[in-house]
RNA sequence: GCUGGCGUAGCUCAGUGGUAGAGCAUCACAUUGGUAAUGUGAAGGCCGUGGGUUCAAUCCCCACCGCCAGCUCCA
């Protein structure tokens, strides 16, 4: 599964196992590596979904002309064509051919009792694999060696890191050379250049990473967005809060976030000997909130909302344009229910996320229900609830084990972006366990106290990474409806400056953003600069437009032009942008 | 945070142990134009920051900050 409608998909597979193909380019690097540099010992080297990639311990780093090398060496072992042969062993058998490569060896051992344990060979290079190849070197009819990175063996970072090199490899020159070309049109949509190319946002060093400027073209599409959840927020009852960005840090003491991650927050920031959190999260402000009154069953379910700017201490190397960033704001909302309504509170949840996913167009997503690590006694509860919604909403999705908030499982709606990243949006989370810790009561129809059910829910998820996902869906070109420029009108020349000026106020009076060209330039640089602004529409206005009171109309990706009044085109504009197209 | 790579004008990038260049963008002037780049000129840089080596550092060395690709992490 991959990616949304709008991104290229990359070239298709060829009929020969491609998987098989790039695992036998693995043990050709691998070879490379041994007669290249016979101080690097091999660990592991599988096959991944554009490629493949191999990991070695070695005290020198690979260099960029180390790869080039490599990557000669490997042609070479392809162009031989050495058959690739198989046998089985025994443990020791194992052991003691890989007496000097401890990795090697720690596999062996660990391979389950029963499990055969091979060995595969080509040309002069033997490996320890459970297989799965081409038959012969030859069947790689184009390779390449991408980069190399550390990686820690075995995935743990308590454990030595190793070199991994990434390459790939496909049957033919040509699929390699599509392969490019598809990488070369992700990259374009990539928003982090497109957020510079179109005026949107950007980070700035003197601020430090992870914090996001949204520029005034960002902030409008930002505020599109607010607005399409708030009408879905006022349409379901919800309730908005606001709550403190710095708050002391005992509030997060009953929460459990300063024990379960600590590592995550800011601060402490101490003040007249009390120490103060910025806050990571909006739980245990609306919890607050919550218990600053007496509740009855009656005022269930209760659900306050607030778009929470948070700040959480990311790992430096973790961050990532606006999909991965250090302060950001959720469109957060907490729900206080019964048990009984539970079931109905999390599937309406469900809905206005996915109420919010086709607004904006997105396809593909992927929904995992994310259990918890460490199992209570209500996680059963709060799985089904999670599973039925799913269910009956006909979603398929797969289950993330140990994946879920340290209060709850949850179910996440994950998405693509145009480099086949991918990230975790919308998330509904069910959680028994911050209203135990709080101790939140609401007074039931019995007369005694009951303890209600939290929901925690963000659909956008973050208001960055929904942004950074919106750009490279749309690749920059956003809808008339999103767009923060809606349409520019482009005087011919200054003659016509006055009446574009005209055009522009009476359809900013309809409530339209519109912009007027007044640069010295002729028309064609002027087309050229908006289509590159990728502004849906471009109103050119010369004598015979000023003389009819008429724009004449450059839809974006339509060449036909049309010459209208200037009433039809504002009256065809108010038509998309209430469709939201 | 870890491994590797990279930081030169607003942007994209050349370049050199003797205090810097191009294209685009910007500004000015000329031009008044019909659908993807009109011409001329000007301005713009503590060569990421701080140390060190050197007669001399943008260039060599070290540290820090930031960016990129991964890893780890991701409420």
């Amino acid at each position: 599964m991959r990616v949304t409608t709008s991104t290229p998909a990359p070239p298709e597979n060829s009929p020969v196992d491609i998987a098989h193909l790039r695992h036998t380019a693995a043990h050709v690097l691998a070879y490379a590596v041994q007669d290249l540099f016979p101080d690097a010992k091999p660990t592991i080297g599988p096959a991944i979904e554009n490629g493949f990639y191999y990991d070695f311990d070695r005290k020198e780093a690979f260099t960029p002309e180390d790869l080039e090398q490599l990557a000669a060496r490997m042609r070479e072992i392809v162009k031989a064509d050495y058959p690739m042969t198989g046998r089985r062993v025994s443990r020791e058998e194992a052991i003691e051919a890989f007496r000097d490569n401890p990795y090697k060896v720690e596999i062996a051992r660990e391979i389950p009792e029963g499990d055969p344990i091979t060995l595969y060979t080509i040309g002069a290079f033997t490996d320890l694999c459970r297989g799965g190849h081409a038959d012969s070197t030859g069947a790689i009819g184009a390779l390449e060696l991408e980069s190399v990175a550390g990686a820690y063996w075995r995935g743990d970072s308590k454990n030595p890191m190793l070199q991994r090199i990434y390459g790939t490899a496909f049957p033919t020159q040509q699929e390699l050379d599509d392969y490019h070309a598809f990488l070369e049109e992700a990259a374009k949509r990539d928003h982090r250049k497109l957020g510079q190319e179109l005026d949107l946002f950007h980070v700035d060093e003197l601020a430090g990473g992870g914090l996001i400027f949204w520029h005034p073209k960002g902030a409008v599409i930002r505020g599109i967005v607010e607005e399409f959840i708030r009408e879905g927020l006022r349409e379901r009852g919800y309730l908005p809060v606001v709550t403190p960005h710095v708050v002391h840090e005992k509030l997060y003491e009953i929460s459990g976030h300063l024990e379960n991650f600590a590592q995550s927050m800011f601060g402490p920031i101490e003040v007249e000997g009390q120490r103060f959190r910025v806050k990571p999260m909006n739980c245990p402000g609306h919890i607050l909130i919550y218990k600053a009154d007496g509740r009855s069953y009656r005022d269930l379910p209760l659900r306050y909302s607030e778009f929470g700017t948070v700040y959480r201490f990311e790992l430096s190397g973790t961050l990532h344009g606006l999909t991965r960033v250090r302060g950001f704001t959720t469109d957060d909302a907490h729900l206080f229910c019964t048990r009984e309504q539970l079931q109905g509170e999390f599937e309406q949840a469900l809905d206005e996320a996915l109420r919010l996913m086709n607004a904006f167009d997105f396809k593909g997503f992927e929904y995992f229900l994310s259990t918890r690590a460490e199992r209570g006694p209500t996680d059963e509860i709060a799985e089904a609830a999670i599973r039925n919604a799913l269910e009956s909403r006909n979603l398929p999705y797969a289950v993330d084990e140990g994946g879920g908030a340290f209060y709850g499982p949850k179910l996440d709606i994950n998405l693509h972006d145009a480099i086949g990243r991918k990230w975790q949006l919308g998330t509904v989370q069910v959680d028994f366990v911050l209203p135990e810790r709080f101790d939140l009561k609401y007074r039931g129809a019995d007369g005694q106290d009951h303890t209600p059910v939290m929901i925690h829910r963000a659909l956008a998820g973050s208001m960055e990474r929904f942004f950074g996902v919106l750009i490279e869906h749309f690749g920059g070109a956003f809808p008339a409806w999103v767009a923060p420029t809606q349409a520019v009108v482009v005087p011919i020349s200054e003659h016509q400056l006055d009446y574009a000026y005209g055009v522009r106020d009476r359809l900013r009076a309809r409530g339209f953003r519109i912009d007027t060209d007044a640069s010295n330039e002729k028309l064609g640089y002027k087309i050229r600069h908006w289509k590159t602004q990728k502004v849906p529409y471009i109103l050119v206005v010369g004598k015979s437009e000023l003389a009819d009171g008429t724009v004449n109309v450059n839809e974006r990706g339509i060449e036909e032009k049309r010459t209208v009044s200037v009433d039809a085109f504002a009256e065809e504009l108010a038509a998309r942008i209430a469709a939201k197209r």
